[in-house]
DNA sequence: GTTCTAGAAC
DNA sequence: GTTCTAGAAC
């Protein structure tokens, strides 16, 4: 079509009157913006030009610059001009704004925001689309631009802005323009927002800590009835951070989340709505002050109005959560919400690309994200998330206060993908539980961190003051009891009270500590091997080998010193080094004839840096943690934690400097549950281990190296050495 | 080390 | 009401 086609001829009396409007028309391929020109010039009698960027270069693709040499000369003619572009972000509107200047035009902005999913089946239905976008290529591309969209705000030269949120707000600005004679003029402001509902703005405003920032509403217009749609608060939200050009969250800590599995794994929403409500239920009570928001791309997105509801009947603080409707990438400098951690809908790889928030999540942060990733871990297995530390170097770092990354993988519904779930729901709940679950951990995990780290002077309280202040060293005494049993009598802090205890014995601390007499059972067993003939699988003169009776993985071993006096790991040293061999060597051999029996076993040697059993004992236990006995966090990081000591190292050490590393302090134990292969953190033991179970990562990279894990390696016949 | 159990958390 | 943790007793 021609462009000159397009202009409706004035009456010649109405021409000196007409102070022409370019209406700039936002929205994505399938929006309706060619429709919105034709039905408006159809019924106007004011003079419109047309600009369509696909249609201008007569056949190939047209140019920004043959758009503005247009509007320009009808602007010049005195005509109104509609320009027919997506015009989705803001340098894009820019230069068609500037036009105002030269020819003392209204500049008004129409939004087409209407459903992403609406654009793209009317994108990929179409035929003969002027700008070729049409069939199976739409999706990604409308998808694309979406993700780019930045809504027009007046402060860019507006002078009107209508939204249109569905076709009947389409309709109403169809009639409003096409209803313009030339000498018409449209009222100024925001038109198409309605009012929102109280509570919900208020709670928005709390979430903000602007709660005593009034809310300006710019319309004049009649407004219409209250709505529970989250994303004209945050337009609101959106406007007066701008204005105000703060970042009220800036120093609390805010994990921005998209929908896990919803998108692109097609999981149902109305599932999906119900666990994000119960997980964020569930952990805005463990986050101390840190927050949670939801957030989605795309206006009238069903997930977000969806979460709304169900988080507003389950009456969740709403200074803790909230949904927002933004770019993920984009909420500090397009939204004014500070989001220090934001959540990664990831893929298995963990590799950049493949569109959705990955993709954008991926192209925002730059190279550094893929470098930090790949040093965290090579994949992710669904259920599971990773934090990684986001460098300084990182534009979405240093642009948007972004520190963390969590890449989470959410379970496939989709067929076309691999591995779906098809349709078993039942495990797809499960594992997207988990997912949230251990997003929202990790979460919480960088929020204690940096709760210690600002806290970290009144922590080392006791150090200079703790003789001065009686309740910080008995406090501590007592959580210390357990690993020490320093009496409550005792004014010193523990480490002191251990020191002079590994001290004052003559042959080593154990002899001043009161074993009681449940933690004498293995030195029994040691001292007097051929009493305890059925607690024993193998004697030898320096050590015995026997069965945990409570074992904590399919195969978990004790081998045990004979040698009196040494009683754990504390007492070791230099003379120690050939029992210490020894127990090594005995506990590889075991390891290996369970290989043997079972070749998908991996095993780990080593000791705890304070046992509770007496008489030094060298675990041998198998990596899969598969055991009823394991049933507290004391457990699980007593072995997966550094309080664990490998066997090697202990050797290593005791050689190189004479004595062992003990991991003692009561930290290592009350760690956050990570996850031994993946170090995906997980909210409790049940959680954990229902994770282990499936999570078929490679081990931590510290493990492989040093032969800390003894595990199967095919030698070049095939069979495992 | 475990078991028991109160009470916190869900 | 049920699940989970953590402290005391052994």
């Amino acid at each position: 079509m021609d462009v000159d086609d397009e202009i409706i001829k004035p009456k010649a009396d109405e021409e000196k009157d007409r102070k022409p409007i370019v209406v700039i028309l936002v929205g994505a391929p399938g929006s309706g913006k060619s429709t919105f020109c034709d039905q408006v010039m159809r019924v106007s009698t004011r003079p419109w030009v047309r600009v369509c960027q696909d249609t201008i270069g007569n056949g190939k693709a047209g140019t920004k610059a043959q758009c503005l040499a247009i509007s320009s000369a009808s602007l010049k003619d005195k005509k109104s001009i509609l320009i027919d572009r997506c015009n989705l972000d803001k340098e894009q509107r820019a230069d068609f704004i500037k036009l105002k200047d030269s020819y003392l035009a209204d500049v008004h902005a129409v939004v087409l925001d209407l459903p992403a999913k609406l654009c793209i089946s009317r994108s990929v239905k179409r035929t003969g689309h002027e700008g070729n976008l049409q069939g199976g290529k739409a999706a990604a591309v409308v998808n694309r631009m979406l993700q780019k969209k930045e809504l027009p705000k007046l402060n860019e030269g507006f002078t009107r802005i209508t939204f249109c949120q569905n076709e009947k707000d389409v309709q109403e600005a169809i009639n409003a323009y096409g209803a313009l004679s030339s000498s018409d003029v449209l009222p100024s402001g925001i038109f198409g927002e309605k009012k929102t509902d109280t509570k919900v703005q208020l709670g928005i405003m709390k979430f903000l800590k602007r709660v005593d920032a009034p809310i300006k509403v710019t319309s004049d217009e009649k407004i219409p009835e209250p709505s529970n749609e989250t994303i004209k608060d945050n337009r609101h939200v959106n406007e007066g951070q701008e204005q105000s050009g703060n970042h009220p969250l800036d120093g609390v800590p805010t994990l921005a989340f998209p929908s896990i599995s919803t998108a692109d794994f097609q999981f149902n929403i109305e599932k999906a709505s119900e666990i994000i409500v119960e997980t964020v239920e569930e952990f805005v009570k463990k986050i101390g002050n840190g927050r949670l928001v939801l957030v989605d791309i795309s206006h009238g997105s069903k997930i977000l109005s969806l979460v709304k509801s169900k988080a507003a009947i389950k009456k969740i603080d709403s200074t803790k959560f909230i949904t927002f409707v933004g770019d993920i990438t984009k909420l500090r400098s397009g939204g004014g919400l500070h989001c220090n951690v934001i959540a990664n809908a990831a893929n298995w790889r963990l590799k950049p690309g493949g569109g959705g928030v990955n993709a954008a999540i991926y192209d925002a942060a730059g190279p550094d994200l893929d470098i930090a990733t790949k040093k965290k871990a090579g994949s992710l297995v669904p259920g599971n998330a990773i934090t990684v530390s986001l460098p300084s170097t990182s534009p979405l770092y240093s642009k948007q206060g972004v520190t963390h990354i969590i890449h989470v993988l959410g379970p496939n519904m989709n067929p076309k993908r691999p591995n779906c779930l098809k349709d078993d729901y039942n495990i797809g709940c499960k594992v997207l539980r988990e997912a949230y679950s251990s997003l929202f951990e990790n979460f919480a995990s960088i929020v204690r961190t940096q709760e210690k780290s600002s806290d970290h002077e009144f922590s080392n309280c006791d150090k200079k003051a703790r003789k001065e202040d009686g309740a910080c060293v008995n406090e501590k005494n007592k959580k210390l009891k357990g690993f020490t049993d320093v009496p409550e009598s005792n004014n010193l802090c523990s480490v002191d009270a251990k020191q002079n205890a590994a001290s004052s014995g003559k042959t080593g601390g154990s002899l001043n500590k009161d074993w009681g007499s449940w933690a004498q059972a293995i030195y029994r067993i040691a001292m007097n091997p051929d009493k305890h003939r059925n607690d024993v699988v193998e004697i030898l003169d320096d050590v015995v080998v026997l069965n945990d009776i409570y074992p904590k993985a399919q195969k978990h071993l004790l081998v045990v010193a004979r040698a009196e006096g040494l009683d754990r790991l504390a007492d070791v040293t230099q003379e120690h080094l050939p029992i210490l061999r020894t127990m090594h060597d005995v506990g590889m051999k075991w390891a290996h004839s369970f290989l043997q029996e079972n070749q998908s076993l991996v095993f780990r040697l080593g000791y705890h840096s304070v046992p509770s059993m007496r008489q030094l004992h060298l675990h041998v236990i198998s990596q899969d943690f598969n055991s009823k006995h394991l049933k507290n966090k004391k457990h699980w990081n007593s072995f997966n934690s550094p309080f664990f000591r490998d066997s090697v190292d202990v050797i290593q050490e005791i050689t190189e400097e004479g004595k062992p590393t003990l991991n003692d302090d009561e930290k290592f134990i009350s760690m956050e549950l990570r996850c031994n292969r993946c170090r995906s953190a997980h909210p409790n033991i049940p959680r954990l281990k229902s994770h282990i179970t499936i999570c078929k990562s490679p081990f931590p990279a510290n493990l492989l190296q040093n032969n800390r894990l003894l595990q199967k390696t095919p030698d070049k016949d095939g069979n495992a050495c």
